[in-house]
DNA sequence: ACTAACCTGTAA
DNA sequence: TTACAGGTTAGT
């Protein structure tokens, strides 16, 4: 599921809810969705602990908690972290379940592929996931220049670079196809063959289709949801994702699917060079 | 640079 | 029954 806009959500829904609030009580009902930090086993780093602030890295949403531990969650396809301001069974997927002092934080993911790791604050960046990432499409200091550097070292097609998370942090299968039709690049192309006005627009591709993302609360393809368990839009407005064979919305042309870094890419072949 | 592995559900 | 699904990692 979540990619950078659908963690962003996540994040601006959740923390509305819990900031400020403590965690009262923990129940795990499946272990593996769990991690606890050198010999320290997740409930004892995080019970009892207050909630201070949400941040997001990619597609890392880090929960700063006091007394020096955070949380790093990752949702990885089908992951949710939904808030109920009332108690609220859990269901088949609930792994788990965090009892705050008003309401609870359900942690819930069908496929079992989503983790929640407890992490001292100060060590959390160091941790090798989040250590490699590739800098935030849509901060500032962003720039095409700083993406230029990093395609050109890149002998490998454009999709697999656009998927590598140590080279931009935050694009997946959906965004990573759309901002390359909106760039008008076609997924097969080598990273280090773009010149400087094709850089520009996969620049400006990158950072207007994640914003768009963001702007319409995320993508609810098949099972996404924010923190209310609401779904997105961002559905409504995809280009090429989930559209293999359907008439380009540029050109009328059929849309065609390959795969490429073991993933499944739609792109047009007549629009996207 | 691929493929399998981690999982379950859904659709063809 | 088989293929495939918003991801990452470990192993060829």
């Amino acid at each position: 599921m979540p990619e950078l806009p659908e963690v962003e959500t996540i994040r601006r829904t959740l923390k509305k809810h819990i900031c400020g609030l403590t965690i009262e009580q923990i129940c795990i009902f499946w272990m593996n969705a769990v991690c606890g930090w050198q010999e320290i086993n997740f409930v004892d780093a995080v019970n009892g602990r207050r909630i201070e602030s949400l941040e997001r890295r990619g597609k890392y949403l880090l929960i700063t908690l006091d007394e020096n531990w955070s949380l790093i969650a990752h949702m990885r396809m089908t992951g949710k972290l939904i808030y109920y301001p009332e108690n609220q069974e859990p269901t088949k997927h609930t792994h788990v379940v965090f009892k705050l002092s008003k309401g609870e934080l359900h942690f819930v993911d069908t496929r079992k592929f989503g983790r929640i790791q407890a992490v001292p604050t100060k060590e959390r960046l160091n941790i090798r996931s989040l250590a490699c990432l590739g800098p935030e499409p849509i901060e500032e200091d962003f720039t095409p220049e700083i993406l230029g550097e990093r395609l050109k070292k890149k002998k490998i097609n454009l999709k697999a670079v656009l998927l590598d998370q140590s080279v931009l942090a935050g694009l997946g299968n959906i965004y990573a196809d759309e901002s390359l039709f909106l760039a008008h690049l076609n997924p097969n192309r080598l990273a280090n063959t773009l010149s400087h006005e094709e850089i520009e627009r996969l620049h400006r591709a990158i950072q207007s289709v994640l914003k768009a993302g963001i702007a319409a609360q995320g993508t609810s393809f098949r099972d996404y949801r924010d923190a209310n368990g609401e779904k997105g839009s961002f559905q409504e407005s995809l280009h090429v994702y989930g559209r293999a064979f359907e008439p380009c919305s540029q050109c009328g042309q059929p849309l065609k699917k390959i795969r490429l870094a073991g993933r499944t890419t739609v792109y047009c072949e007549y629009c996207q060079h």
